[in-house]
DNA sequence: CATGAATGAGTTTTCATTCAT
DNA sequence: CATGAATGAAAACTCATTCAT
C-alpha cells in the first residue's frame, strides 16, 4: 500500500521532509514526535523509518532543506534595483510574517548547530553566501552609478540584517508590529542613504 | 542548612531556582531532566517537589528569575551620562560574552511563551519597561541639553536593541565578533549622532 | 531463470534455503532478517514468501536441508578401511573448520528443537542413523578381521562422537586449536585400539 | 514503592541478574524481553533500567554471574581424592541436569562472544583457570603416588572435559541419558586409568 | 511471479512523578 | 522534610508480513 508516493522514491522523501519541516516548525523538535510526522502525513512511522534512520537524521535533512528554501528567498528579495527598496515596511512585514510561521524552529537550529559542527558551518556558509550575493549586487549598482563608490558594503549588509533579525525578535517577544515596521523604515533608510548617490534618492 | 529558621523554605527554593536556571541556560529545557537539575543543586529529585509541583512549574520560576535578574541589569548599563558610551564595542561584547551563556535558553522560552499568557504578558511588559527606562533616561539628557529637545526616543531605542540582538544572532550563526562589534560601533553612533547635540561629542 | 521450466520453483525453493543457510549459519535466526537472506540472494523479500510461509517456516527447511548434508558428510567421512584414520589430527581439523563456519547455528537449532517436536525427532534420527552407518561398517571390519569380534562399537561410537564434539566446543570457548588436535590424536587412538585386532596397527 | 529490595542497592541489582539468568537461560536472549524479566521479578521495566543501562549490559553482568557459579561448581566436583570418582556415572548424570537446565544460554553466550573481546577473554580465562586447577590437583596426587609421575595431566584432562561436554551435547540432541552414561563410565576410566598407580584402582 | 513501499505490532529506552521509608 | 527506588506513560525504533503495482 505504498502511500507516501505512488512513483518516485525521492519524491517521497521529499514529501517526509516537508511534513517533517511544517511539523518541526510548528511544535519545536523535542515537542514534535514521529508519530506527529507520520500522522500529518498520513503516514505509518514505519515508512518514515524506511527514508531516515533516525529522528535526527530527518530533523538535519529539515533543516537543510529550510536553509535551502531561505537561501532562494533571500536572493529573489535583495535583487531590486532600486536599493532603497529594502527600506520599504512591506520588506520587513513579509520578513516577518514568515518568521511568525518558523517561529520556534530557529532555536532548535542553535541547539543542534551547538553540536554538530557539519550545522554550524553550513549556516556560517549561508550567512557569508548571503552576504557575498549582496555584495555583488551592490558592486553592479556602484557601477551603474548608484551607490557610492566607497561606501563600506559590510557595514551596511551586517547592519541590515542584524536589525531585521532584531525587530523579528522584538515581535516576537511582544512588540508592536507597527512599532517594528516604522523603526525598519527609519534606521534601514538611514543606513542606505549613507552609501546612495543623492540623486537617485 | 538551618532547618528551624523561618526563611528556610525561601531559601531551599531559591537555591533550586538558581540550579535550575544554571542547568536549563545551559541545555535547554527539554535536554534538561530532573535528576540534572537535582544533581546540579547536590539534592535529591524528590526534594525538588517539595517546592516545585512539576518541572513547568519550576521552569516557569526560573524565567521569572532569569527575566528579573535581567531587568536590573539592564538598567545598569544603559544609565551612563554619555549617550556615546553605548556604541562602544565593549558595549556590545559584554553583551555577546553573555548571550553565548544564556544561549539555548531563548528559545525554550519562546515556545513556552507561545502557549502560556502569563509568560507572554511577562514578556512584553519587560521590553515596555525596559524601554520607558530608557526613555526617562532620556529625558534627563534632554533636559541637560545633551540631546536634541525633538529626537524620536522610540525609533532609536528599538534600533539599538534590535541591531543589539540581531548582531548577537549573527554570532549564533557563525559570523566574526570582530565584524559584529565593528558593526555595532558604526550603526549604534549613526543613530546616537542623530539625536545627539553636536558638541557633546 | 527460465520462467517457464517447470522445475523453475523447486530450483527458486532451494536457492532461497541455500542462501537462508548461508545467512542463517553466519548470523544466527535472530540476527537474520528477511532483508539479509533477500539481499544475500538478490531478491526481493516479497519473493520469498511467495516459497515460504513464514520466517520460521523457511528456518525449518533450511534446517531440513542442512541436516541432510551433514548426514552425507558423516558417512563419506567414516568410510575408510582403516579405522585409525578417524584418529588422524587431520580428521579433527577438518571437522573443526566446519564447525567454526557453522558456528552460531546449533543453538538456534537447540531453541527450536527445544519447542518443535518433529526436530527434535529429526536430530535424534539422524543421530541414530548415523551410529547405524558406524556400526556397519564396523561389522564389515569385524568380519575382515579388522576389529575385535567383542567389541562394544556403542560405546567407541559415542566416545567419539562426544570426544569430537567436545573439542569443537573447547576451541569456541578458547582453547588452542593445536591441544584440541593432540587430545583428539591420543584419546581417539586410545579408543580405536581398544577395538582393533593388533596386527593391523 | 522500593519492591526490588527493603534493603541494600546491592541485592537488588543481584536480585535482577538472577531473575535475569532464569530467564535468559530458559528462553535465551532474543526471546527475552525486558518485560519477561521485570515479570518474572515483579517489578516494573523501568526499575531494571535503574541498574543497568541496557539490555546487552544486563545480559553481560547475567554472563558473569554464571560463569562464576560455575567457576565454583568445577572446583567443588574436581576436588576429591580417589580420581576414579570422576568416572562414576553419577558425575555426569549431575552435569547432565545442570545443563539441561542451562540449556538456551550457552549459544547467545557465543554470539555474544564473537562479538564481545572482553567476554572471549574471560571464557578463556575460565577454561585455564579450570585446567590450573585439576592440573594442581592432580600434582598433589602424584605427590602421593596415586598418579604415575610421567602422566600427561594435559590430554587427560581436555579429553574428560571434551567428553562430558560432547556427551552432555548428544543428549541434547536425543541421545538417551543411559547410553551417555554409560560411555562416560568408560571413557573416562579408560584416560583415568592410563594415568593412575595400578594399586588404588 | 516479482517487487519493495507500507504497515503495525512489538521492543527497548527515557524520565517526570510518586511514595514508602 | 529529604531520599531515591519504583512506576508507568510515552517515545523511538525494528522487522516480519502484506499487497498494490
Amino acid at each position: 500500500m505504498p502511500k507516501v508516493v505512488p512513483e518516485y522514491k525521492e519524491t517521497a522523501k521529499q514529501r517526509i521532509i516537508e511534513a517533517g519541516a511544517r511539523v518541526f516548525i510548528e511544535r519545536g523538535y523535542y515537542r514534535t514526535s514521529m508519530d506527529n510526522i507520520a500522522e500529518a502525513l498520513g503516514v505509518s512511522k514505519g515508512a518514515i523509518y524506511q527514508y531516515f534512520k533516525s529522528k535526527q537524521q530527518l530533523f538535519f535533512e529539515v533543516i537543510e532543506f529550510i536553509l535551502e528554501a531561505q537561501k532562494d528567498e533571500v536572493m529573489s528579495i535583495i535583487l531590486s534595483d532600486n536599493p532603497m527598496h529594502i527600506a520599504s515596511e512591506e520588506f520587513l512585514e513579509m520578513k516577518i510574517r514568515r518568521a511568525l510561521q518558523t517561529r520556534s524552529f530557529g532555536l532548535d537550529l542553535f541547539f543542534e548547530a551547538a553540536r554538530n559542527e557539519t550545522l554550524r558551518n553550513r549556516m556560517s556558509e549561508m550567512y557569508d553566501m548571503s552576504y557575498r550575493e549582496f555584495a555583488s549586487h551592490v558592486e553592479r549598482l556602484k557601477n551603474q552609478g548608484k551607490i557610492k563608490k566607497d561606501a563600506d558594503v559590510s557595514v551596511t549588509w551586517r547592519g541590515l540584517v542584524a536589525l531585521r533579525d532584531g525587530l523579528i525578535s522584538s515581535v516576537f517577544f511582544g512588540a508592536d508590529v507597527s512599532d517594528a515596521k516604522k523603526t525598519w523604515g527609519k534606521v534601514a533608510a538611514m543606513l542606505l542613504k549613507d552609501i546612495i548617490v543623492r540623486n537617485i534618492e
